[in-house]
DNA sequence: GTCTCCCTCCTCCTTTGGAAGGAGGAGCAC
DNA sequence: GTGCTCCTCCTTCCAAAGGAGGAGGGAGAC
């Protein structure tokens, strides 16, 4: 480490937190990132509440982080980690691409979004680019993005009940059971489905429930 | 190679071709093979289409297989490899405990199913036990198993048409649209629609666009 | 050949869903 | 106070969905 003045820009190595809920994915990100003498991983975590805790004990330069893990999940993660240090950039890596998770994602501080089957090349730039402070966004996730940012109206924001409703909607039940569930009557469901199925732009509950889904408005499970 | 008489039992290393569309978690696993001796990764393919290419060409001894992938999803093709090369051992390896999942992967002829969070040791008897012709069930796996082999009648499965029309109501399409969508009449559909609901014990499209989903039978997007 | 399943289409009927309109009251911002 | 949104409920009307039952033709199993 004496004389090699004219190689590697980087003097000291990027110091890095992973996180993804799969051993078998950190031990590989691990592996691959321990190719490059630009990082050095300096910690591991399985879900968002670690995740917290080790970029508060071990204040890496960047956290790589999966987005859905369990216990706490990643967007929720990085508000956290943003707001309490804001100097630690975020690298959102996930395997689907899932809109409300770009927009998610982004803001709340992730200075990057890939997907899992980006090559090793564009993880170790993005990375790089994140500790700069630079962004970098899959051109996939670019497209997501700028798809919602230019058609925000289209999810004009439902009132609570009216997101109740879609979430009894997206449950599969129908204007009557939703109404006992709900403690009002059936003629007010129906409003609501109406005014749910007018905003949104679509014309069936069914409709409403796969959007529901797609939205993460409710789980399949 | 001449003489290591006394040290590894395996005297050539086990034939393993990695199959995840994901290419960091390919390159993750291949370096964490790479850790052991008794595997050797000779190949990868990024959907089941590929897969089955590159297990004709190579005739590995194990492949480790995602299951969810576009183009050809795993079980498809688990199920072509298994059937034209049956000596091939096939470990699928997946994110998500799904129990159509577990029931499709195994009935097409998995030898072992683990979820990627588990650690690379298990992964590694995984792929030992496979190459013997022995299972390996991930414990919650194994759970999912024998609660759907106790109740098989609950989707008694669906007819070609049947299928065709449970797709399309999961899309959001009404009876109409579905018809022209099918090429025969509104009726036809309802038809199909009503054996759908019987079969399936649902009581409404929207529940069986939920089923559809859940089962896997179409993605959200 | 028969038998069975599937696909197709039909009628009759009831229930559900959805559009369009109005309307009263609660809460909040100004 | 006024104005606004939201929640609630109402009526009317029509379309869509779904149940029950029957029926013909085609393909494959026997």
């Amino acid at each position: 480490m004496s004389d090699n003045d004219a190689l590697q820009p980087p003097v000291e190595p990027i110091r890095v937190l992973l996180v993804d809920d799969h051993n078998v994915v950190r031990q590989g990100l691990k592996m691959v990132l321990s190719l490059e003498d630009d990082f050095e991983v300096v910690g591991e975590a399985a879900n968002g509440r670690e995740a917290i805790e080790e970029a508060e004990r071990l204040v890496p330069h960047v956290v790589l982080m999966d987005l859905l893990m369990p216990v706490m999940n990643g967007v929720e993660a990085i508000r956290s980690i943003k707001r309490s240090q804001p100097d630690i950039e975020i690298v959102a890596l996930t395997s689907v691409l899932e809109d409300r998770l770009v927009i998610d994602a982004v803001e709340a501080g992730a200075a990057a979004y890939l997907l899992k089957e980006t090559g090793p090349e564009t993880l170790f730039e993005a990375i790089l680019a994140a500790s700069r402070g630079e962004v970098r966004l899959d051109p996939k996730a670019q497209k997501r993005l700028v798809r919602e940012v230019r058609t925000p109206e289209m999810r004009e924001s439902l009132t609570a009940r009216e997101t109740d409703t879609l979430r009894l909607v997206a449950r599969g039940m129908t204007n009557k059971e939703i109404a006992r569930e709900m403690g009002v009557s059936e003629v007010t469901v129906k409003t609501h489905v109406s005014s749910i199925l007018s905003k949104l732009n679509l014309h069936s509950r069914t409709q409403a429930a796969l959007f529901a889904l797609k939205e993460g408005l409710v789980g399949l499970d």
